[in-house]
DNA sequence: TCTGTATTCAACATAGTTATTGAATAGCGA
DNA sequence: TCGCTATTCAATAACTATGTTGAATACAGA
């Protein structure tokens, strides 16, 4: 009998250790953090940017995820990227969904956020797409639409949307992706499409979504 | 324009509506709670017994969990049942599994732990059932067993095992399964089938995570 | 080797969380 | 209606996490 541990200890120690992967999940700051990696791997300075923090505690911030080791880190030159842990992008799937299932609250926040922008979801999607001829734009950085991006989607990033209209057809329904559901980029794309006459929807879903519901993904071709 | 939310306030208030639900996981305490939760609905004093912990302690932890909106509450008679909301099971099998694919440390406190009763896995144990004859045995207490249980499972509690071996075959594996990867049933089920000459295999998963793979799970038959 | 800059560290004030204790409440069952 | 007991509340102290600031570090590139 080689253990020395009571049960008691033991659980100690097994919740614990889970612990530490949720507590690092248990901040605002650092979930969007993680759902901005979803998108794929960032230096330091480039998540602070994106979310509106100081470098300081951006670092810090993904310090307790490396920590949990929900994110790994590898020098590029001269600045550090911050990459997903495998699995994680999943896990983040599942929370979210399982958190808007419960919380009417929630859901309310974000319907009422994109009331003026359509928003579709991935069985409509795939509908609209088949049968109606829709037109998908994928209006995320270029930089993460080559990482991987929604088949036949075409990129043209939300901030040049405004020169390069000439590229949509006048006359079909655009629907515009950008990296999942708290993601203001496809619903800014919808309200410049619809000023400018077209038919707009957002979808509601990012890449991780997609994958998660068992949808293949692109990657390069930008 | 109705909304009048600009992009940050409302990521704000999404991403902290999700932390909502991250930070109610995010204790030790609570993850034990929930863990026992998947094995069916409770009172406040039967917890807090289970999980060796004040009656007022635990039941501050539930309301944590139930203002997260995770378990649900109804008064039965003279108390009030705790019930898991619907998918925070799936949700809590796979942060366990990041958490064990991503922390040697955690693998290795299980590992150690479990290290005099040989645990089998999923795999293993569908072979051992339909090429070997091993006897499932299902060690948790009834009323868990009744809610549900892996096919083909023969309930006998471990606080009873001792007095019922005779319904053992002698020259058959027999493996245990209980609660889940952190219950300890299975293995003092283990010990003392192995201490009366048994060959004896402890289970390694629970029925969460048996259904989370796809696992069909029988209800009742005590 | 040196310089510049991306990242991390340290230290602080503030805020929030946890465990514990004893008192209060609520609602079943008689 | 009333008593009983399961559960919740309130108050406290110890602890832990957060955001901020400015200084320190470490490393690529010259």
């Amino acid at each position: 009998m080689l253990n020395t541990e009571s049960p008691r200890q033991f659980k100690r120690a097994a919740y614990g250790g889970l612990a530490d992967v949720t507590k690092a999940l248990g901040s605002p700051r650092r979930l969007e953090l993680v759902d901005l990696l979803v998108q794929g791997p960032r230096p330091v300075e480039s998540l602070a940017r994106a979310t509106a923090q100081p470098i300081a505690s951006a670092s810090q911030h993904l310090q307790v995820l490396k920590r949990a080791r929900l994110v790994d880190t590898e020098r590029q030159g001269t600045t550090i990227e911050y990459r997903l842990a495998p699995g994680v992008s999943e896990v983040l799937v599942a929370l979210r969904r399982l958190a808007h299932a419960r919380s009417a609250e929630l859901r309310e926040t974000t319907d009422s956020f994109f009331e003026d922008a359509p928003s579709i979801d991935r069985e409509r999607l795939t509908a609209l797409l088949r049968e109606d001829g829709a037109v998908l734009i994928d209006v995320r950085p270029t930089a993460e639409f080559e990482q991987a991006h929604l088949p036949g989607a075409r990129s043209i990033p939300v901030e040049a949307l405004a020169d390069r209209l000439a590229e949509l057809p006048a006359d079909r329904l655009i629907v515009a992706c950008c990296r999942g559901p708290y993601c203001t980029f496809a619903a800014d794309a919808v309200r410049l499409l619809q000023a400018r006459g077209y038919r707009a929807a957002r979808f509601e879903d990012g890449v991780a979504e997609w994958a998660a519901d068992g949808g293949a993904l692109e990657a390069a071709r930008p």
